[in-house]
DNA sequence: GAAAAAACTCAACAGCCGTTGAGGTCGCAT
DNA sequence: ATGCGACCTCAACGGCTGTTGAGTTTTTTC
């Protein structure tokens, strides 16, 4: 795709010479708006006016609108890396300590939460960014929960599911009790529910 | 707005008279078509397509899209009837019944499930059905929750958050590992998390 | 049967979309 | 200075969209 013939005499070519500040303010611009508008609504040519750039500049840059999208996709993994340290540690707050990691992830400045948003956006319209959220919580919950039993895995990501559920019903439906709510009396109400479902089948037995 | 000047003399019109089938037809191709593809992607084209109708005659039928796409919208206020008897009767599985409410709603055949669906993927993309679904939790909230305390409305919305992030992951993202457990499954390890939402604030204290 | 209303068809408009290609301009290496 | 490549601009294409208006057929009402 990307890799066309490597010019081998020059050998530090590779680097962009010029000013590369234009290619990262569409980027930036691209974020913002795949975040607040969704993928379909966000537009090449709002885009490139958002960046002040002519909008045949922003294909040349990126190639096309999914290329653009999949560009602004590949960051959040490394934002999302700080999900794994909530994992760790003793079990004896997980579950509040996941929610508040969580929360705070969303509650980041813009760079960080908004390709956060722009993926879960999305992963409604775009099979990519579907696909993408998909082999993210997968791959993360069985790296987290390795050599764990099937049903560790499964609630890992139904409390994953969860939380996202809960993204979702503050930030994007605006729900308003939650939305009134701070961080604190979320992680409260919340925190003890995800440790039930995470450490602990206390002697809970199937009813059927 | 679709009040025009209603017709005195003549006493019974309002009621249609002829081939009613076919503005049925329409609204369960649009139905069918905004569940699957969501809002933005859904045209009224190929929902015309799917009626064996012409473009024209839905515009004529709904006014627009954002009207049709409302009258859609309009059904699943009776097919959400549901969960307000699963919030009723004894608080001891209290959460295990709430769980099965909301997974077996969406499991339901399509002309049940579909506007729900239709809701959930357009809660995203179109303002309209984000407030449709906002203004429904909130009512239903603060209707089952009447004259309880502001702490158990924002543990109820939590509860309805969680489930629909469970939907999201299971329905839209298709995270494997939800897709592959069964209801029972589901129910038995979501149940006792739900429950210790709703029902207990066993003595927990806020950290501060 | 006549008249009126509803159901339906056909063709087209204006607008926005992603994308393309042909150029112009600037900075750097030779 | 001169070439060359990256950066950037301009104008336009073809396609799909929601929407409209006029005309035709079918059904109901009198």
């Amino acid at each position: 795709m990307t890799a066309k013939t490597a010019p081998v005499t020059s050998p530090r070519v590779g680097r962009r010479r010029g000013p590369t500040s234009t290619r990262d303010g569409v980027l930036a611009a691209a974020r913002a708006r795949f975040a607040s508008d969704g993928f379909a609504a966000t537009t090449i040519r709002r885009v490139a006016t958002d960046a002040g750039v002519d909008p045949s500049q922003v294909m040349q840059f990126f190639g096309s609108k999914d290329d653009l999208f999949a560009a602004v996709m590949a960051i959040p993994a490394t934002a999302l890396a700080r999900f794994d340290t909530a994992f760790e540690g003793p079990s004896e707050h997980l579950g509040e300590r996941v929610v508040r990691a969580y929360l705070e992830a969303w509650d980041a400045e813009a760079s960080e939460s908004e390709p956060l948003m722009a993926m879960l956006r999305g992963a409604v319209v775009n099979e990519a960014a579907a696909a993408a959220l998909r082999e993210f919580i997968q791959s993360r919950l069985s790296h987290g929960m390795a050599g764990r039993s099937g049903d560790a895995l499964l609630r890992a990501g139904l409390a994953a599911s969860m939380l996202i559920g809960i993204i979702v019903s503050r930030r994007i439906v605006g729900v308003p009790a939650l939305v009134a709510a701070d961080t604190d009396r979320l992680v409260a109400a919340v925190g003890p529910a995800l440790q039930v479902l995470l450490v602990a089948p206390t002697g809970w037995r199937r009813s059927a």
